[in-house]
DNA sequence: GTTCCTGCAAATCCTTTGCAAGTTC
DNA sequence: GAACTTGCAAAGGATTTGCAGGAAC
């Protein structure tokens, strides 16, 4: 298993600790770890699994309260779902979007230059000051819809 | 006050109602009634007061459970936000997204075919079925923008 | 009369918060 | 030692469900 993994972001994020007044702890050292380690689109509860594969006393709270932490030092953001949050990767990475598969629950990013442009315009025409967006396609990946007969939901 | 709102929506209704074998009922009229005269996209509380005014012995269950049914018949549709679900008319409208505000929380719809257009090459370039999407853009509406300063949130 | 509806209270689900005990600096 | 963290349990907000009584057909 590969050690070291996120050196980058590990920095920062002591940067951020220390930068605002706050104490490291063992406990989001292996948060952080297990974050970075994954590429998926972790849920809490994913992420709380990964996190007591290592340390089985870390609670839930605390993958909480060290995800909101991560967001706010720029190493994760949320991904809003229909009933749950996902947390991804957002160090030194560019905007996109995402398609999600309702069978197998799959996450696809994507990025349109052209989509953002004419969102842009069509805000600027009626005054509208974008803050951020929302733009998520659901339906089946392309595994989920050749096969025959599957349930989806 | 208009009478005879939504005159054709109710005949929908009334023929939803009548081919799956449920029952008409007093609450169920009012709450369409107060559904079909508003313009705006209503919170499921919202929706609650305006009842209200006119019954105000029917209960939030029914409110849910009716906004169902209008689903289900074609005459709402829901718009999932962050942490509230909002319903707008969906008989005989077309497709559109949203964009709202922070400030004042008023809802701006919008709909284009080229973006549409682009998200579906996009799909179909890995093998994606789009069974629906989710585009809401944040930020502040016109009014909000030129005030000097208004906490968001 | 049977079947469907209604409203209340209780139960869920996801997330946040209060608090006493444990850690970090 | 002061200030921050942690985990539990409890609280929160939105939505759903069980159930007994009330309406519709």
């Amino acid at each position: 298993m590969k050690t070291n993994v996120g050196h980058e972001e590990k920095e920062v994020f002591a940067a951020y600790i220390a930068s605002h007044g706050l104490k490291r702890s063992e406990q989001r050292d292996v948060i952080l770890d297990a974050f970075l380690r994954s590429e998926r689109h972790l849920s809490v509860d994913d992420l709380l699994a990964l996190v007591q594969k290592k340390r089985p006393d870390i609670g839930r709270t605390t993958v909480y309260r060290t995800l909101k932490l991560l967001r706010e030092a720029g190493l994760a953001s949320e991904l809003a779902l229909q009933g749950q949050t996902r947390f991804e990767h957002d160090y030194n990475r560019a905007h996109h979007d995402h398609f999600i598969c309702n069978s197998c629950g799959e996450i696809f990013e994507f990025a349109n230059p052209e989509i953002e442009r004419i969102q842009d315009e069509i805000a600027a025409g009626i005054g509208f000051v974008i803050a951020g967006h929302r733009h998520q396609i659901y339906g089946l990946c392309r595994r989920c819809a050749s096969k025959p007969t599957r349930p989806e939901r």
